[in-house]
RNA sequence: UCCUCAGUAGCUCAAUCGGCAGAGCAACCGGCUGUUAACCGGUGGGUUCUAGGUUCAAGUCCUAGCUGAGGAGCCA
């Protein structure tokens, strides 16, 4: 018995018999020659066959091989700079070959293909050097993440994604029977993060989050994953020095680690490269008179009636992106407007119009790609805003408890992963970011 | 919810002024010893999104609807 060896480690193996088991990914002939393009899950390797190195019927089983047949190659490694694949630049010389399954004609090819066809075959799509290229940036980034909070003295607690909060935006909840209760899907897991930053004073809770919004946008997703720190003794600032540091190690990592994909998804490094601490930092006020001039600028009247804005609104997707690419670097935008922000923000002392909160605007029109806050620890100034903002008081009896029982200022922010995926592999729509995209318009398969 | 655009072969698209429904790829058959979404020759493949309407004649024009895409709002 030969060795089965992974794809990804045939530089390790040059010049000895091994075993590939896969699917095929792609094939040309030329005669009494053929080449088999293979994958086996850790990259895609060109398997070549010579009519007279094999037994005919081996010869007539590769001639005859269909798209996506799954398969064992057996052969020598051999580096040739003509061999495409990912990595690339070895082969294989096929001695034997055995199918496992000849697939029926496959719908997928190795071509443009409109979006709608792609997501209605979503199950096979996943195969396509693309997608795989960019799951495993999105697996990587994850596993970046969860590694960098956990080496820093955060503490992973989960957060129910049941919820009986209806709270703030009702209107945006995904609702179910719970044994005939409403419940909701979880929009955040920041309420408990509150209660378990004073048992465990830094934590972190990652998982599925739920908007019910009717967005048709390429930065929305009705089900999409989050990352939500948060930190007992955390002030805006410290909110910022860690997010900066955070999101650079993020992205510097996942740079260094999926170089291979990245370089497949032909993304441009060079402006990830310049991601490192510190980011620039304006404050919402600054950000409008930003947006002014902006304006002022340019001559497109199109463009400037989108960017008008009035003090107290919050930005759009426009503004967040001439904003953002006046800036190499993500930026922090501070100090929004407390009407246009959640009711937990801190009003800033002396100004209670504006909060304690901050979003990072990621550039290349990424937008959003963070958004927190410092709360508001004071029990009496949170039951004001909950009496302000009209919630039932009863619902968030425990949330108050927080503010009765040891109360510390705190704060914390939440990172949208899809739009992070997006980000690092330059893609143009979040629905690639996330293996099965739950949209308004998208639930199968 | 609003604005704009689109729907023709398995896929990507063409079809002039309203006048016989087309191509490439895929599939199938044949050829080719270094292909990179190979190339060359051949074969089969159609409820033109749906329902009405105008017309001698509708993929094309009109009305309504369905589905999708991009954007806005909202957000990560």
């Amino acid at each position: 018995m030969t060795p089965i060896v992974p794809i990804a480690e045939f530089a390790n193996h040059v010049g000895q018999e091994v075993t590939v088991r896969g699917w095929l990914y792609n094939k040309t002939g030329k005669g009494r020659l053929q080449f088999l393009q293979v994958r086996d899950g850790s990259g895609i390797a060109q398997c070549v066959i010579f009519e007279k190195d094999v037994a005919p019927e081996v010869f007539e089983a590769a001639k005859s091989i269909t798209q996506e047949s799954s398969l064992a190659v057996t052969g020598v490694v051999r580096q040739d700079d003509r061999a495409p694949g990912v990595p690339g630049g070895y082969e294989l010389g096929v001695a034997a070959l055995s199918i496992i399954q000849t697939a029926e004609p496959y719908p997928i090819q190795p071509k443009e293909h409109g979006v709608e066809f792609l997501e209605d075959n979503r199950h096979l799509w996943v195969r396509s050097s693309r997608q795989w290229a960019i799951l495993r940036v999105r697996a990587t980034l994850i596993k970046i993440i969860r590694d960098w909070l956990d080496g820093h003295g955060y503490l992973l607690v989960d957060t129910p994604i049941i919820s009986a909060n209806a709270g703030e935006e009702s209107s945006t909840l995904f609702g179910l029977d719970f044994f005939g209760e409403q419940a909701y899907l979880a929009q955040t897991g920041q309420l408990y993060n509150e209660a378990n930053i004073m048992s465990f004073g830094k934590v972190y809770c990652f998982g599925p989050t739920f908007r019910a919004e009717k967005s048709k946008t390429r930065r929305h997703l009705a089900e999409f994953w989050m990352v939500e720190p948060e930190m007992a003794f955390f002030d805006l600032d410290d909110l910022m020095a860690m997010e900066e540091q955070f999101v650079s190690s993020v992205i510097q990592t996942a740079l260094t680690e999926r170089r291979v994909e990245l370089e497949y998804l032909e993304r441009d490094t060079s402006r990830l490269q310049k991601i490192t601490p510190p980011f620039p930092r304006i404050s919402y006020d600054e950000a409008l008179a930003l947006l002014a001039e902006i304006r002022e600028n340019t001559d497109d009247p199109e463009q400037k009636a989108l960017l008008a804005l009035e003090w107290g609104s919050d930005f759009g997707s426009p503004h967040e992106t001439a904003i953002a690419e006046s800036f190499e670097k993500p930026v922090f935008v501070y100090h929004y407007p407390t009407a246009c922000k959640a009711f937990y923000m801190t009003p800033v002392a002396g100004r209670p119009e504006v909060c304690r909160s901050v979003d990072l605007l990621a550039p290349e029109g990424y937008g959003e790609i963070t958004g927190g806050s410092e709360r508001i620890h004071d029990l009496a100034i949170l039951e004001e805003r909950v009496k302000e903002i009209g919630i039932d008081p009863a619902a968030y009896n425990w949330y108050l408890d927080l503010r009765r029982y040891g109360t510390v200022p705190h704060a914390g922010f939440g990172l949208g992963v899809e739009r992070l995926v997006a980000w690092v592999c330059g893609l143009p729509h979040v629905r690639e970011t996330v293996p099965y995209a739950r949209r308004m318009t998208r639930l199968y398969p």
